[in-house]
DNA sequence: TTAATCTTTGAACGTGCATTCAGATAATCA
DNA sequence: TGATTATCTGAATGCACGTTCAAAGATTAA
């Protein structure tokens, strides 16, 4: 009758509210989006998203989830696709900046469940995956190395401060809606390209 | 008895009351900070709080504005003591951290109100703050674009950068206490010196 | 000292929240 | 079909919070 120990009716439930929590977080702001309203969103009462999940935390978890799979698969391609650490840089930026601007609500709610959604230290419903997304940048860094395509560089330092540059433009986008992100894009990874390739 | 329509008592008290409330936003975080634990930790009951500063908010208020006040008065000098753009560049980056490193309850409070204060758009307790921080950046990118010590580049796009690698540093340094923030500061500075500077 | 004002107390209040659960309903099975 | 399990309802519960306020205490002025 259903397959992985989950009923078609529970995969289908738990997939409607996790898109739900997405849209009220990105609407409302994480304060805001209650269990309530989020179940009211999904026109079942509240009782429905403690039955699914066992708690709001998990279904933050399952939000956080959903959003960081879509972006790997929608990002990673076209980095691995690049003929080398220079062109993979500019790619990994490029393709960030176009997720955020096809996938607004997607990065809304995580700038919020990031900012609000538990300690600002480890422990968070992202914890583990900002640590994550480091790393896929020092991967590309590395690789840079190794083909001295890259000055010497501290790969940690860059990596931080590529991925607090791209996350910070989520911000902003609220702040300012109108940001011309694919100029934007092209910037940012100018301004990285001469902050990491060798010689002149 | 008093000058500036405000009692000893007054001054003392409120004083007293948002450097409590630094510590408790540094130690326990902005969600867990709440006024009775600010009062507690002030040894003085909650009313005090609501007495001296109208609301919670108006106390956040005053939080964020001493430690701009304090920061700026950091690191401003060292800025406008530069003898060139690029050397200013590198000491707000470098003063910057060096802030940081200093006074990390002030950077974790910060962070954490920034992060949890209010709507992530614009509004909240460092509304404006956050604009003109961003602008104190582009204001030396400037400098350097006008004496020609940097190449041609959007200076909003790498102000917002770099204000971002520097915040995120006082982020990491929660997840991270060890982190050796002089050798952080002289990567980041040579990193956005190979990003502006023109030529070889 | 007395009167007036400033300051503090701490319990009480209202609000909003996540979570629970007994009972109702729907889906599946035998 | 009836029996069993899965799903849903929505009011109730308990908790944490910011704020209020009458009363008490402390300070200052006359």
């Amino acid at each position: 009758m259903h397959s992985d120990n989950q009923t078609f009716i529970e995969t289908a439930r738990r997939a409607q509210l996790v898109d739900c929590a997405i849209q009220a977080i990105a609407e409302w702001g994480y304060a805001r989006a209650s269990m309530a309203k989020i179940a009211a969103r999904a026109g079942v009462s509240t009782g429905v998203i403690s039955y699914h999940f066992g708690s709001k935390e998990e279904l933050i978890e399952q939000v956080v989830a959903t959003v960081v799979t879509v972006g790997k698969e929608a990002i990673e391609p076209h980095v691995r696709a690049a003929g080398g650490a220079r062109a993979g840089l500019r790619a990994l930026i490029i393709t960030n900046l176009d997720f955020i601007r096809t996938h607004p609500a997607y990065m809304r709610a995580m700038v919020e469940i990031i900012a609000r959604g538990g300690p600002v230290d480890g422990s968070g419903p992202y914890a583990g995956h900002g640590d994550a997304a480091i790393e896929d940048v020092q991967k590309v860094l590395h690789w840079g190395q190794q083909t001295g395509e890259f000055r010497h560089l501290d790969t940690r330092v860059v990596a931080v401060a590529l991925r607090a540059a791209i996350d910070a433009i989520a911000t902003r986008l609220s702040a300012e809606p109108d940001l011309d992100l694919v100029r934007y894009g092209e910037q940012l990874a100018d301004m990285f390209d001469f902050a990491t390739r060798k010689g002149q």
